[in-house]
RNA sequence: AGGCCUAUGGUGUAAUCGGCAACACUCCAGUUUUUGGUACUGGUAUUUCAGGUUCGAGUCCUGGUGGGCCUGCCA
C-alpha cells in the first residue's frame, strides 16, 4: 500500500518525507540556487533557563541543517546586558548537549558589536541613520499608533557629521543612560509600527558579561540580529511567530548594506528569515517572565525544580531527551496557533521510558502482612529488570515472612471487579507466591494495621499451580507487588503533578484572589507535589541519577541527582503508568484513608 | 479600526500537478498478559461560512466570519 503520509512511524526517520513548509522552503531555494549550503542558528537570549519551547526552535534548527548537511551555530544574543548572566550562558549549552545536538560554533553577538559600529556609522553616512535627541516619551508619542502615522522627530535631518559625531560621542560614554538613541531613518507612516525610525542602539552603561566595561551603547536586536546572522554566513534564520512583523526590517538593514557596498567578508549570500508557530502545550506555561516570578516568589524551588518546564527541570525530573526530541518532531511545525495536549508529550515519554526503565518494586503507602505458613527466615528469587529487553538482565529480590504491600492493594469490603487482596481473596505477589487472606488486624481506631495471610508454595515463583484432579488449573486476576520488611530500604518519593491545574496556565480564573499581574497564579495546582516515605527494594539503594526507572504498577521514576532525605534516596515521579483501572472503577472503589 | 499572519476530527498535524480526507494522541469496546503496564484488534469523530470555476475543490477565484500578532531606548 502506498504510504503517503509523511509522519507514519517509518517516514519520521526519512528526511525526504518530513518536509514541513519550512524544510519545503529550505528546499526550493536550494533548487533554485539561491543557497548552496544550509546554515542556521540557535540564538538564545542568556537571561534564563532554556525551556521545552526552546527544545522545538532547536529541534528545527538543527533539524533543517542536519537534513542538509549543514551547520548550526549556537549563539548568545547578548545585547541587553542589564539582563543577561553567565550563568545563563553555561546553563544553555548544558541543556543544548543534553537535548543530543552538537553546534558547529559557539558565537556571540558581541562578537559583532565592531562591525556593527562601523556599519551603523556606514548607514549614518549614506543618510539612512540619525542620532535622536528626544526622549523615550517623546519617541513613542512621535510614533503613531495603528491608526495614525507618526510625526517626524525634529532631529530626523540634522546634518549628516553632527549624527557621526553625536554617536561617536554616545559610543564614548559622553551621555547619560536614555540621552539619545541612534534610529534608523525609514518611514514613520508605515503601517508596520516596527519600521517607524526603529532605534539601533540605546546608551547602557551596564557591565556585560563577555564584553565588560568597554561599550556605553549596545545595538538594538533588529540591528544586531540580521547581521549576525549575515556575519555568521547563516543562510536560513528561523524564529518564531512574533518575529514575523520584523522581518521587513530585517531585510531592510540586510538591503541598505548591499546598496551602499558593505558586506561581510566572504559572504556571498544574504540570510532568509522564515518563521514558524511556536509550541504551547496544555498545563504548562513557557513565559520566561512568569517562570522567572515562579523561581522569585518561592512558587518553585528554583529553574530545575522537577516541575518547571526548563529543560534542567524535566531533566530532574525523569524526562528523556529522546523523548522531547521525538515529541517535538510528532508534533510538527507550521504556522497557526496551537496547543498541545499534554497527553500527547506524556504518550511519547511512556513509550520511551517503558522500553528504558528498569523496573523495581517500591510500596509507596505500606501495610504489613504475616504470612503465617512460611517457615523459611527468607527465600530468593529472580526479576526481570525490563521485559522489554531481555539483555537488562535479571536480579535476586528476597522474600519473606513478613512484607509490605500496597495499603491501595487491600481492599476490606471489595468489589467484585477489585482484582487484588481481600478478606478469603487470593492474589499472586509478582514474582514470589500466590497468597490468600486469612485474618484483618484493626488497632483500637479500627484502622487495618496488618494482614495475616497464608502462601501456597506450589505457585513458587508466582506460577500457575498444577490441575487438580479434574484437570481443573486455578487462577488469579491480579498480581501486586511487595516489599521484604526485613531488607527493603527507606525512601522519600516526591509524587509530582501538573505544576498548573488549569489548561490554560495564563488564563484568569475566577478565584484569582490576586488581581492583575499575578492573577495567573492562581492557577498553581496547590497539590502539584506529595511527598511520601516509601519502603522500596533494596537493588533501589544502587540506582544512580539519570538511569530511568519503573515502580512497578505505578509510575516511572527517577533518582533525584540533587537531594537526600536524611542520607535516603530520594525519587521523582517522571509520569504515571496509565491506569484504565482508575478511569473505570466507580470513586468508592479507590483506596480512602482514615 | 490600519497592517501582517492564520483557519482540516476533541488535540496536533498530513494530503506537494485540482483526483477515494489520513497519521498520531485522546476517548470507547475487545484480545493477550506474573505490572489493571506493554503489545495487538476494532470503533466514534474532520475540511470556518456563502457563492463561483470545474467531470471533479481541503486545494483555484470572489466575498464574509473566527483566531493570533503589532504603538520597548526587551529579545
Amino acid at each position: 500500500m502506498e504510504d503517503k503520509n509523511p509522519k507514519s512511524p517509518e517516514n519520521l526517520e526519512n528526511p525526504e518525507k518530513t518536509a514541513h513548509f519550512v524544510a519545503q522552503a529550505i528546499d526550493e531555494d536550494l533548487d533554485a540556487g539561491r543557497y548552496h549550503q544550509v546554515v542556521t542558528r540557535f540564538p538564545p537570549e542568556p537571561n534564563g533557563f532554556l525551556h521545552i519551547g526552546h527544545a522545538k526552535a532547536i529541534c528545527i534548527d538543527f533539524g533543517m541543517a542536519s537534513r542538509h548537511g549543514g551547520k548550526v551555530n549556537l549563539r548568545m544574543d547578548d545585547t541587553n546586558p542589564a539582563k543577561e548572566e553567565q550563568a545563563f550562558i553555561d546553563a544553555i549549552q548544558t541543556d543544548v548537549k543534553w537535548l543530543g545536538f552538537e553546534w558547529d560554533t559557539l558565537t556571540y553577538a558581541s562578537d559583532c558589536f565592531d562591525q556593527l559600529y562601523d556599519w551603523a556609522c556606514e548607514l549614518i553616512k549614506a543618510g539612512h541613520a540619525y542620532v535622536d535627541d528626544q526622549t523615550a516619551q517623546e519617541i513613542r508619542e512621535g510614533r503613531g499608533d495603528l491608526q495614525t502615522p507618526g510625526t517626524h522627530s525634529p532631529f530626523r535631518d540634522r546634518p549628516v557629521e553632527e549624527s557621526l559625531d553625536l554617536f561617536a560621542k554616545m559610543k564614548a560614554g559622553v551621555f547619560e543612560d536614555g540621552a539619545k538613541v541612534l534610529r534608523a531613518k525609514i518611514d514613520m507612516a508605515n503601517p508596520n509600527l516596527v519600521m517607524r525610525d526603529p532605534a539601533m542602539y540605546r546608551i547602557l552603561k551596564a557591565h556585560h558579561p563577555r564584553t565588560g566595561d568597554t561599550w556605553s551603547i549596545y545595538p538594538m536586536y533588529d540591528w544586531a540580529h540580521g547581521q549576525s546572522d549575515w556575519i555568521e554566513g547563516v543562510t536560513h534564520s528561523l524564529c518564531d511567530l512574533s518575529f514575523e512583523i520584523h522581518r521587513p526590517l530585517y531585510e531592510w538593514f540586510v538591503q541598505r548594506l548591499v546598496d551602499i557596498g558593505q558586506r561581510p567578508a566572504g559572504v556571498e549570500h544574504t540570510p532568509r528569515q522564515i518563521e514558524f508557530a511556536r509550541g504551547n502545550i496544555t498545563h504548562l506555561m513557557t513565559s520566561k517572565r512568569k517562570l522567572r516570578q515562579l523561581v522569585d516568589g518561592g512558587h518553585v524551588e528554583g529553574w530545575d525544580d522537577p516541575r518547571m518546564p526548563t529543560l534542567s527541570g524535566l531533566r530532574r525530573r525523569g524526562y528523556t531527551p529522546e523523548a522531547i526530541v521525538q515529541f517535538w518532531t510528532e508534533a510538527g511545525v507550521a504556522k497557526r496557533e496551537n496547543n498541545i495536549e499534554i497527553a500527547k508529550l506524556e504518550n511519547v515519554l511512556r513509550a520511551d521510558l517503558n522500553a528504558k526503565a528498569q523496573r523495581r518494586m517500591a510500596v509507596l503507602d505500606p501495610l504489613k502482612v504475616t504470612i503465617t505458613n512460611f517457615e523459611a527466615a527468607s527465600e530468593t528469587f529472580d526479576a526481570v529488570n525490563n521485559p522489554e529487553n531481555e539483555a537488562d538482565g535479571t536480579r535476586p529480590i528476597v522474600f519473606g515472612p513478613t512484607i509490605y504491600i500496597e495499603r491501595a492493594d487491600f481492599m476490606e469490603d471489595a468489589p467484585k471487579k477489585f482484582f487484588r487482596l481481600a478478606p478469603g481473596r487470593e492474589v499472586r505477589l509478582r514474582y514470589a507466591y500466590w497468597i490468600k487472606c486469612e485474618e484483618v488486624i484493626k488497632n483500637d481506631a479500627g484502622d487495618v494495621v496488618e494482614l495475616k495471610c497464608t502462601y501456597d508454595p506450589q505457585t513458587r515463583g508466582g506460577d500457575n499451580p498444577p490441575p487438580d484432579d479434574e484437570g481443573k488449573v486455578r487462577k488469579v486476576k491480579g498480581t501486586i507487588h511487595w516489599v521484604n520488611i526485613d531488607t527493603a530500604v527507606d525512601a522519600q518519593v516526591r509524587l509530582y503533578e501538573h505544576l498548573f491545574s488549569t489548561e490554560d496556565p495564563e488564563a484568569k480564573t475566577e478565584n484569582a484572589t490576586e488581581t492583575g499581574e499575578g492573577a495567573w497564579l492562581a492557577n498553581l495546582n496547590p497539590a502539584s507535589v506529595a511527598v511520601v516515605a516509601a519502603k522500596v527494594e533494596p537493588a533501589l539503594a544502587d540506582d544512580v541519577a539519570g538511569v530511568p526507572l519503573q515502580f512497578e504498577r505505578h509510575a516511572y521514576f527517577a533518582r533525584d541527582p540533587k537531594n537526600t532525605s536524611d542520607g535516603q534516596p530520594v525519587f521523582n515521579r517522571t509520569v504515571t503508568l496509565r491506569d484504565s483501572y482508575k478511569k473505570k472503577a466507580p470513586v468508592h472503589n479507590r483506596k480512602k484513608k482514615g
